[in-house]
DNA sequence: TTGATAATGTTAACAAAGTTAACATAAGAA
DNA sequence: TTCTTATGTTAACTTTGTTAACATTATCAA
């Protein structure tokens, strides 16, 4: 009878690890109890995936496609260029804090080597290139200098290393982010400190 | 004869699991291996720690201890306000990148539950501390008022982020920093960076 | 249709890890 | 000394990642 199991069961096993990495972390996702929880022998997933980086390196890859999918929207959205920059730290910022653990599993030491899996590579630089086309596209770009290119280069970096820390001290617990004012506006606000003002104001 | 093992086994054995972790990060650290490095029995190292959660506890710590201690010289040293900031930022990312595994451990999702730990809380506590006493500490501090406290606040949680981000980045190979600039110096543009300036000088 | 071949499942085994229980010895206090 | 506690040890148990060996299904050319 059923004995043996679907024909879709890479898919399925996907979905489940998407929703155990979400419920419970990396910790909860093991390869045998993924494989009994979507009832199918716990060898099974080794026809679909690499091994247990295989499924993390799968999953990542969608967190990053959904992640790049997510910034490239906002970017459209806001054409003023320093809106549009804002306007990413805090979409950057908020994809992490919906989205803690596959945050962490992008950057974090539980995703799968880049150089062992190119379509991770791939997807990675992907997001990452969205970032940087999206701060760097000042409008007027052909006739910029050398040196205001590596300047423009400089800021994004900047803006990018801006909202990482701010994603991941949040998600991390150690910045409480006050429940009064809207998370977003006060993202803004440490995106848009000015750090040069010896006095604050 | 020599049937037991010495005295003082827990000593060998954080330092031992500090050196794995250094060298090999949290993959490597096994508390059957470590036991076995140590030259002690497997299940030894659950008379001096709380499980594999407790010598983590215990790694971090002393990370934490030693990144405090760092931030505070360099706090130390440099007097004036604004210099001081930026000095520890630079310190900051420097001991990322000094000691990633470190770093890592401190902030990733292996480290300890805090509120398992309550020294590790102390612990992680004070070092933060730091970064705001030092980053908030304006020289008349005595007359400001409520809302300039408060953006004082904000500028130390901006600040915080900005050095957190670009450690976080970098050790990550996300940015690579340029060989043929200063390091300090590539860190200090990334800090100073004011993305208020709508273009690019 | 038939029959070879690849794809996909399964069960069974292995080594390594975290953890605990049961037991042995050392060290110190009474 | 003797009782108690701290510190070791060995031996088990469970879970996990992984692979090997075998079974079934699908695919597709002849």
């Amino acid at each position: 009878m059923a004995k043996y199991h679907h024909g879709d069961v890479r898919n399925v096993l996907l979905q489940k690890a998407e929703t155990i990495l979400t419920d419970e972390g990396p910790t909860g996702l093991s390869l045998r109890r993924l494989a009994r929880m979507t009832g199918v022998s716990e060898a099974a997933p080794y026809r679909h995936f690499d091994g247990k980086d295989g499924i993390l390196a799968a999953v990542a890859i969608s967190a990053f496609e959904r992640f790049a999918q997510k910034l490239e929207d906002v970017a459209a959205t806001v054409t003023k260029h320093e809106d549009r920059i804002m306007a990413l730290g805090t979409a950057y910022v908020g994809f992490a804090i919906e989205n803690p653990q596959h945050f962490r599993l992008i950057f974090g030491r539980e995703r799968p080597p880049l150089d062992q899996y190119p379509e991770l590579r791939d997807a990675a630089d992907n997001a990452f290139d969205v970032v940087q086309r999206a701060v760097t596209s000042v409008d007027r770009k052909a006739d910029m200098t050398l040196s205001q290119a590596a300047t423009a280069y400089n800021r994004a970096l900047a803006a990018w290393s801006r909202a990482h820390g701010i994603a991941m001290l949040v998600i991390d617990g150690m910045i409480v982010p006050p429940a009064d004012i809207n998370l977003d506006d006060f993202v803004l606000g440490l995106l848009a400190e000015d750090l040069n003002h010896p006095e604050p104001a």
